[in-house]
DNA sequence: ACTCTTCTGATACACTTGTTCCTGAAACAA
DNA sequence: TTGTTTCAGGAACAAGTGTATCAGAAGAGT
């Protein structure tokens, strides 16, 4: 047993707490304060220890800037919901500003899904046009904006022919580009390149019920 | 037209990025020269607007002390994802104690898509037999825990005769249940009351691409 | 006993940071 | 005009705060 009943898990203890509190981090005082411990030094020895250990991170002289690792993990990412998609409407593409300015809405999703990629937006689906690609009225598309996708994934694509908007699997064969539904009973469609612009890559799709 | 072209928002704006991207909120300094403002005195003027407006709240001589309003209430909800649904094998019911044991995996959703309901938790679908409910080989449905639904309401169903499970929308009719799948071009079943039983309510669905 | 690591304590320095006070420009209303 | 409100700029103070240093205590292993 270690001589202090482990002042260590009790700083930690407290870190924790004081986030969900007051939605910020302590200072070494006020963890001194708070665990009893009657001089700074000796938390900044233990804040030392945690940080070398994994627990926490910190900025060198940034006042509160305490970081719990376990909750980097879980971090909340908003994705601007920029409008919806519809067969017969083009994609709202974003324009650059819309990522800082507020949008109507956001989505708060978990790095989980975003997998902390860049340049995601969500649009919600009208319609059912979509349900080839198993994707329902209502339900919210996750897109990371591309102009190239990879074979075999999953793309918003814009046809230019058909002034149309499809989610479908990109593969290209030569000369052209063939366009697999998700839903494997259904046939593919076949487009020259210069027909078909991919807007983007669907990372996630969203049903709230 | 505003004299500046919105300081304000602006400001608020570079504070959610600085959350974002350090995970301690900004002070004033830093804030001036994100915005672009020479001297912290202009920021802390807008800052108590923005207080008074009710956008941040702030504790008094507390440095890093900015917290949004509108993120205070942010919740992640870990879901267990007890296992895999196919149409073949029965719903793996949760024992009770799976809640509070370690699962092989759990999920992390925030309170937007869970609505912080109880007795949730995820499986894995297995196999394309759930199509008709645009439902795909590798999506995840979030089940919540349930003997009743309403009527019209998206259901784990199993039934007993087929021995299969199932994801259907329910309707009573008199004598008889109606399963009507998700997917509007696809014909209805109908069941004897005693020949379905309902595991759970369907409350969303999630597709990692 | 002895050394080594771990932990606690006190003090002090230098920098960070919230805050205040003053000045002044621009817009607007009476 | 005059006054009022809103906003920008500069400078400075006082307090909060990270950090370094020195000293010492308490156990663990040899």
């Amino acid at each position: 047993m270690p001589r202090v009943s482990d002042t260590r898990s009790r700083i930690l203890n407290f870190i924790r707490r004081f986030l969900d509190r007051r939605g910020y981090a302590p200072t070494v005082r006020d963890i001194a304060r708070g665990c009893n411990i009657s001089t700074p030094s000796v938390v900044q020895y233990h804040l030392n220890m945690l940080e070398e250990q994994g627990f926490i991170h910190r900025d060198p002289a940034v006042f509160r800037s305490i970081q719990l690792v376990e909750r980097k993990r879980e971090a909340i990412s908003r994705v601007p919901l920029l409008g919806t998609i519809a067969a017969g409407s083009p994609i709202p593409v974003p324009a650059p500003d819309s990522w800082t300015t507020t949008p109507e809405e956001t989505l708060q999703l978990t790095s989980e899904l975003t997998q902390d990629k860049k340049d995601i937006y969500a649009l919600r689906v009208k319609g059912t046009s979509l349900v080839d690609a198993l994707v329902d009225d209502g339900d919210i598309v996750i897109i990371q904006q591309t102009t190239t996708v990879e074979d075999g994934e999953l793309a918003a694509v814009w046809l230019k022919t058909q002034q149309e908007v499809t989610l479908k699997k990109i593969y290209r064969e030569k000369g052209r580009i063939r366009l697999q539904p998700a839903n494997k009973t259904m046939q593919p469609m076949y487009f020259k390149p210069e027909e078909v612009e991919i807007q983007g890559k669907v990372i996630a799709v969203l049903r709230k019920l």
